[in-house]
DNA sequence: TATGAATGAGACTTCATTCAT
DNA sequence: TATGAATGAAGTCTCATTCAT
């Protein structure tokens, strides 16, 4: 049984073992701690499985991490691309963000802003992945949702595109800082950290 | 001998063993693959001595990664307190956020904005270490910044405290976005992107 | 591969490991100073395999213990069946007592006599193993013996069961003893040791 | 500071590491598990200086066996010297064992009957020490013991010395089979054991 | 003389990887 | 193809011993 997804082709075993390891980082475990015998056993495969289908362990996990990257790239553009509003389209990527962080599994967020590639999984930094194409996809979509904001008007045309994607990343980051540290930031809703993050992109957008 | 640094006392081997584990981070490795042997050699004391000292690997580490932390916030409040302009003490604060990227140990880039505390030495996690002061001292930074920039009058009073500060620490983020990408914006150079930073932060709060 | 004995079921390699712990503890080895690497060695098995079938070191040599002294009582049942009379059978167990203490690894005479519980394996008395199940099939040997005494005439009916038992113990012991210090006992070999012992027996006895 | 006791002379700090030792070991420590550490909290001195006294630790233990088991002796043969009937002595013995027994350090029962010489403590049967002293001074006592017995008429004169002496060490193991395993022996007391082992002496030697 | 901080060999145990089935 | 029993390298931690004070 073949499978095609995201211009990649995987067969069943390994799809099984990237959920397997996808799970289990979702249940609480560190990408560091996860043993061969975790992951045989998440995936309902035997050991001897994982190794006929990768090298290492390391490259199993990272693999699945950039599946899991994959995946949830995809599945943001297509939630983005559902509304066709400048606002809802950035309250949209706020959610996500949102989402992906309660989760305990940042991928997108380890991109889209701070300090994710000096944490991320060693083996993928050594194997000099191309984790580019993720980056660009990413930019697209911030690009695309400046592209709608000029054609309502809702923001100006003043600055570079350099500034106008950091003023997006920016107020993104913002609303990202809210969410890790909630507990401090008493007297502070959600929505109203989501209305803030809206506000200053707004404002460095006029 | 007994030392005295930010308001704990530390015996000497103890700051040799913590040195040891800064330099073998700031040398690149990761913080879940360092050995005991590693800390050890690095710290040119003996494996036992270690345990004299702390009871396990993860403690040892966690502990060195605090001392770390505090040095690093001393030290930016220090180099801060020498600006007196809300320009230069912003700058100052890019500067200090560059350097420790560039030095592969962001400690206090993981506090200051994103995803930070999802990835954080597990053992600190667990141990439900007190991290708020060392929020706070940032906030207190944050704030002192806003302060100066009122009085200049180079910023607005407009907005409340909260969207100040996450108008802040937006920019700053945003201008952290670059450098963990500078090979993906081609055309734009570290002072530019200062700039745009600094431009992001005065629009945000006038 | 199984295998069945003394009513208890064992793999293939955890006999093997029993049977590499026994032998070493028959060259000498002191129970308390055996080693992992000494074990997967004269089991011939990887060290990684004993940790497949028990959880620690303390485990492991506990039971082989267990399995040996298991062993050496049926064994020591099957040779005292072989002989009818009482003093065929007395003499039996002189000699097994003689052979186990040559091959310097006594479980059955620990549980004879003197002292055993006070210096055994620390972890088995932890567990609290109920080691009476040995105790009762040694007593239970007696009991025949001092049966077959009877029927023969070879010993007479008077006091109580458990002055027989006391006697019949105190005359192997005070062989054992013979054992234990032969080079003490200049002018007396093993055969007039014997001799000696069962005739306290009989005394006792009648 | 100098102490001369049963024929040798030992330093002050020698017999407090002694009496740490013997401490440890009364306590429950079991013999092969005592770290130098615990020695030196238990003797109070300093580690270094267990190391000035003696070379090894298992050097260090086993004098303070062999000292222990001296003083053992002398103490029993005081003790036993008060009674000058043959039945005083003879319980007087079995009071002794008994108390030896509950105190989980039974140096003199090791050697007055069974199994002893196989578990005791390594270094000293590879050292070779000299333990004959010990079983010359049992073996006198016993020998004491039936020539009062022959005085008073109380056992006969048949048989050989070492017929004797097996009766006497035999009926006295039987005694401590009784103690270790009291919990098995329902229905019988200390004292009526005591009387059996007795009565065991008697017609072995009548 | 007496100490205990420091050391590192070596103990137990885990786990990535192999390979016979 | 798929498995998991088996392995042993390498990890954490303990502790006998040394030596500067």
């Amino acid at each position: 049984m073949i499978f095609d997804m995201n211009d990649a082709i995987y067969r069943e075993k390994e799809l099984a073992i990237f959920d397997g390891i996808i799970d289990l980082i979702k249940k609480g475990s560190n990408v560091y701690s996860i043993t061969v015998s975790e992951i045989a056993k998440s995936a309902n495969v035997g050991k001897g499985t994982i190794y006929d289908y990768f090298d290492t362990k390391e490259e199993t996990i990272s693999k699945a991490i950039l599946y899991n990257i994959d995946n949830e790239i995809e599945d943001a553009k297509d939630r983005i691309a559902l509304k066709d509003d400048f606002k809802g389209r950035y309250y949209e990527m706020l959610d996500i963000v949102a989402e992906n962080l309660k989760n305990k599994f940042c991928t997108i967020n380890m991109l889209l802003s701070v300090g994710g590639f000096h944490e991320f999984y060693e083996y993928l930094v050594n194997q000099r992945h191309d984790i580019s194409q993720y980056i660009y996809k990413i930019e697209q979509e911030i690009d695309k949702l400046l592209e709608i904001g000029f054609e309502e008007g809702v923001i100006g045309i003043g600055g570079n595109i350099y500034y106008q994607r950091m003023a997006i990343k920016g107020s993104i980051s913002a609303f990202i800082s809210y969410i890790n540290m909630e507990e401090y930031w008493q007297g502070i809703d959600i929505d109203t950290a989501m209305d803030l993050s809206y506000k200053l992109a707004i404002k460095a957008l006029n």
